[in-house]
DNA sequence: TGCTGCGCTTT
DNA sequence: AAAGCGCAGCA
């Protein structure tokens, strides 16, 4: 179990009666932020502590790992200047009792509060930069001692989380599908091969054989069993890298379904990545080595550009710099 | 609501 | 070095 510090002066309403936590996936400059990045390393029994008003006002259970989600609309004005797609995880909230204000115990948390990417300022004051950061486990217990007897059910609660899937994907995909259908500029042929393509199926795979001939991963070249998944994710590409063959690769369904939430990855060089919140026992028994690193061979120009959208954008791992 | 602040990234 | 940015804190 890990844990995370999130400021919600804004959003605490929305977030803790929602159940989740919502971040943009970038600064308004487009520059990358660090406590936008952590979102994509929770994982499922996480705790989360809420930060609200001065005082710790709640913890929350991850329930999810993280994907891509449009911005809430409840959030109306507050963060109007955040992009509208960014990164959700599912999370419990329990309000607390006790709502600690940590200013008041700053000398005691001081010496666990890490060099860099801090919650708290040395006067104990927030941070108005900080979204969710991540916190150790020695501020953790700190913090949990003195909240008190109230988070031991809590606790207890994140042992036995059942993982939530992020069912709002499905939702939103099937928003911008009937866009599609609705949109008098698109020849029907098209339609049926931008739908098709969502599936991993149709033009576009066929694209994709053009360039693929089997399963990266799995090594399975039986057609039948092969899905065209799509690097720049459908949802996010323009209709036209939805069709193009360079942003798919072939794979089994259960490799196709970790590349597509970013429980791995690859890098240009081939080589495969594996997220760090990913379940190793799952994806050993999915037929990826865990123990060794993997090349899956050299990839062409315009794939690895695909890729390196993948990489920033839906693989669940905060990137090097 | 507006003013000041700090830690971080980018130029 | 300096500017820009952000789920803070305070009046």
């Amino acid at each position: 179990m890990r844990y995370w510090w999130v400021n919600q002066n804004q959003t605490y309403r929305h977030e803790i009666d929602g159940g989740y936590l919502w971040s943009p996936k970038k600064n308004k400059n487009q520059a990358r932020n660090q406590f936008y990045e952590n979102m994509r390393e929770v994982s499922p029994g996480d705790l989360i502590f809420s930060f609200k008003d001065t005082r710790i006002a709640a913890i929350g259970i991850a329930e999810s790992y993280c994907y891509e989600s449009p911005k809430p609309v409840e959030f109306g004005t507050a963060g109007s200047y955040w992009e509208n797609i960014g990164w959700k995880v599912k999370v419990r909230f329990t309000p607390l009792a006790n709502s600690i204000r940590p200013k008041d115990h700053i000398a005691l948390l001081l010496p666990f509060l890490p060099k860099k990417y801090s919650p708290l300022q040395p006067n104990g004051n927030g941070l108005q930069s900080v979204y969710l950061a991540h916190v150790n486990s020695d501020l953790a217990s700190e913090l949990i001692n003195l909240i008190g007897a109230e988070v031991s059910p809590l606790l207890d609660a994140a042992q036995t989380v059942q993982p939530i899937a992020a069912d709002d994907l499905d939702f939103s995909e099937l928003q911008i599908e009937s866009e599609i259908y609705l949109d008098p500029a698109i020849r029907e042929t098209e339609k049926l091969a931008l739908v098709r393509a969502r599936l991993g199926q149709g033009i576009f795979k066929e694209r994709v054989r053009k360039i693929e001939t089997r399963c990266r991963v799995t090594g399975v070249d039986n057609p039948v069993h092969l899905i065209a998944s799509h690097c720049k994710p459908w949802r996010d590409a323009s209709n036209e890298e939805r069709l193009d063959g360079e942003n798919g690769l072939l794979l089994t369904p259960s490799i196709d379904h970790l590349f597509d939430r970013g429980f791995i990855g690859f890098e240009n060089n081939g080589q495969l990545i594996i997220s760090p919140v990913a379940h190793r026992p799952s994806l050993q028994r999915m037929g990826i080595d865990i123990n060794s690193t993997t090349n899956v061979g050299a990839f062409t120009q315009g794939q690895k550009s695909f890729l390196d959208f993948h990489r920033e954008s839906v693989l669940l791992q905060v990137r090097a710099i």
